[in-house]
DNA sequence: CCATTTATGTTGCAAAACGCAACCTAGTTG
DNA sequence: CAACTAGGTTGCGTTTTGCAACATAAATGG
C-alpha cells in the first residue's frame, strides 16, 4: 500500500476516492445505519463483497470502528469515528455543490440553504444524532 | 451512462469518485496548470490514456473547459469552468480533514488554520488568480 | 432441541477499468 | 524541410468490479 504522495487530496482519494466509500459513509452519517444488512439496502446496490471489502478498507484508515454486537453475537456495529464524524461538514459541502450545479439532485432547496448558511450548526446536529450510537 | 440514484453525493462520485479526476481540479487550482503536458508532470504520475480520459469526462460533466490555443495550434487550454471553481472550497476542506486526521501530509499548520479561520476568503483568493487565465 | 431463518460475509468467474510502453499526427521551430 | 513538441491513441497484460451462488455462526420458533 505504498502512497503515490504525500499531497493532503491524494491522502484522501487512497481513502475514499472511489465509488463506494463515501456512500457508507452518508448512509451511516445520513441514517444512522450500523450494520451490513442496512448498507446493502442504499440505492445504488453495493454487492457484499465491494461492501465488505469497503469497511475493512475505511476500518484500516481509521475512518470507522467495527465492534461486536453485545445483544445478537450475529451483528457487527460498524460506526463512525472522530475521524469519520468529522467528515460530515465534507459531506455537506459536496451535497450543496451538487444542488447548485444540477438542481434535479435530491436535495431540498431548504436544505441547500441551511447548508449555504449554517453548515457547521447542521453538522453539528447530525453529530448528536450519532452519539447514541 | 445511467445514474445510479438521484442522491448529491452519489451525483458527486459520478463526476469525481475516482483516484484521479479531483488530482486534476487540484493541479489546476493549486499551479494554474492548463495544459496535458503539465497534468503528466504530477507526482502521483497520471498515464496518459487516463488523463486523457479524464479530461473528456470533466469537461462533459461541465467542471472544465477545453479550448484551443489561439497562439500555438498544438496546444489545447483546460480551464475550470464555474462549476469547477465552486469545487475550491471542498478541495480546501478536504485538505484541512486530511491535515487534522494525519499531520504528515503536505499541508503547513499556517495553511490549515487559515482554512479553519477563513476557508472562503482563501477560496475567494484561488479564484481570483485564476481569472486572468 | 432441532429445523429454519438471519447476519455477515467468501468464492468463482466474467466484464470493465487501469497502467505501461510504444506509436501516431498535426503544428511549430531552427 | 528536418527535427521537435503537444496531445493524444493503441495494444496488451494486470487489477478491480459486479453478479450470483455458497458458507458459517448465531438466533428463533415450534
Amino acid at each position: 500500500m505504498g502512497k503515490r504522495s504525500g499531497c493532503a487530496i491524494n491522502h484522501a482519494l487512497e481513502i475514499f476516492g472511489d465509488r463506494w466509500s463515501l456512500l457508507i459513509v452518508r448512509d451511516m452519517a445520513q441514517k444512522g445505519h450500523t450494520a451490513f444488512s442496512q448498507f446493502r439496502t442504499m440505492s445504488e446496490g453495493i454487492a457484499s463483497n465491494i461492501l465488505s471489502d469497503r469497511l475493512a478498507r475505511l476500518e484500516a484508515a481509521g475512518v470507522i470502528s467495527r465492534q461486536p454486537d453485545a445483544q445478537d453475537g450475529r451483528r457487527t456495529r460498524y460506526l463512525l469515528t472522530e475521524s469519520g464524524r468529522d467528515l460530515i461538514p465534507v459531506l455537506l459541502d459536496i451535497m450543496a455543490w451538487s444542488f447548485r450545479h444540477d438542481p434535479s439532485v435530491n436535495v431540498s432547496p431548504a436544505m441547500a440553504a441551511r447548508i449555504a448558511r449554517d453548515r457547521d450548526g447542521l453538522a453539528a446536529e447530525i453529530r448528536a444524532k450519532l452519539d447514541g450510537q
